[in-house]
DNA sequence: TCGAATTAGTCACTAACTGATACTAAAGTC
DNA sequence: GACTTTAGTATCAGTTAGTGACTAATTCGA
């Protein structure tokens, strides 16, 4: 580790920005401030007694214009891995804002997850770990909703959701489902989008249920290190 | 916050452990090291260049003699509520560990979740939050498994899953999940407990199996603020 | 104008899973 | 030996999930 020692936190707070490009992941990378002129994820220098929640959500407002869609801690990285601040310890946090929101501002860039360019050792794993954070959170927060407009077509709901979990739906089992919850209503409005038949608009409106509370998922034990 | 300011790494690596007492989840407290003599979490200022994992993996030795069956960093916690160390940044990890293993070390105590001590508010927010992370852990990663000794009855693994859960489960289901997933093996032991049938003693031995990778948890939207 | 192509939306079928109850098995207790 | 207690299994009905096939409404091109 260097021996960078400032006046204020001894930390930084960094913060990984997704969104909904085209058809892909993206992340929202800053040109970078000091050294190398390299791609960077915002992040700042917080002063003291400033809340780790009031300084992500300042960081997030002033990299793309507005409030967070989402914006949740991912944890404290540091373990020896290089970060533009030369501080030992950063708290990250991921953040997902609609792609159409305020363009990202001046110095600020979205790159596809799959193609991003050289990043600091740390950021690049608080990247990989807020894309792991974002599938976990995107059924059990409204996530894919407030990544859409207002009015939106159950097709685009379900592409919305197919590029936040990297995995194709079945139609039926996702219009049944969702139906289900009962999180959206349907309004009167129909969309024309070129070539088949109109999709109607549907508004996010949650209605509050109970949980399942299922059993154990031991299926899930499967994957990692057991 | 206060104005302390000292040698070592500027914020402090906190640590819940938690086991399975006789019917309840419980958390080891240490006796505070400065002020009021009242418990606190373990939490050690590590030096300069250490690990956090490495921290975190030391002071879980240092509190209760041996490796922890599982710990997971919980993330960071600052926020202005109160620390012991009067630090403003503490990262908090948690940690499962059998109760039968050699027991605390000297000055550390097994205190029921449900009846704790008062509490730096730092460190009663850490304790909520390592129950709600071990709970979501407990069907990602052997926990329940490991909380036990390696030959056990499927009895004593449904009672350590309904204690780490909170809530009660279905036999025959338990079982049949259990089943499906292909986790445990039969010995050909049996053990008498007092009055029934005898139990068949089972071990742990996972078989990897691919996961079923199921479509949108919508369910799991109803509740928390949407 | 009439089909072919395209996209939206629904249906019906099957397989799997869940939770409940009831049952058998093997021990101890009186 | 009848009764109680705990382990373990079987069966059944209701629910849910995945699938492909179907109908509906529009555009495009011949």
């Amino acid at each position: 580790m260097s021996t960078a020692r400032h006046a204020s936190a001894p930390f930084t707070v960094d913060l990984v920005v997704l969104t909904a490009l085209t058809s892909e992941l993206a992340v929202l990378l800053e040109k970078g401030k000091g050294n190398s002129g390299r791609w960077t994820l915002p992040w700042r220098l917080p002063v003291r007694s400033e809340s780790l929640n009031a300084v992500s959500g300042r960081l997030a407002v002033s990299a793309v214009g507005s409030k967070a869609a989402w914006i949740e801690q991912l944890g404290a990285f540091g373990d020896g891995r290089a970060h533009p601040s030369l501080v030992q310890l950063s708290v990250a946090f991921v953040a997902a804002v609609p792609h159409e929101m305020a363009g990202p501002e001046r110095g600020f860039h979205w790159f596809p997850v799959r193609d991003l360019p050289p990043l600091a050792p740390r950021h690049r794993s608080m990247v990989e770990a807020a894309i792991e954070r974002l599938r976990m959170a995107v059924d059990r927060a409204p996530i894919a909703f407030r990544l859409l407009p207002p009015r939106f077509t159950l097709t685009e709901l379900q592409q919305m959701y197919e590029l936040l979990l990297g995995k194709r739906l079945h139609k039926a089992s996702f219009r049944r489902s969702l139906q289900a919850a009962s999180l959206v209503t349907a309004t009167d409005e129909w969309r024309s989008e070129g070539r088949g038949r109109p999709a109607q608009l549907y508004t996010f409106a949650p209605k509050r249920k109970n949980r399942p509370a299922r059993g154990v998922r031991f299926d899930l034990l499967g994957g990692t290190g057991v």
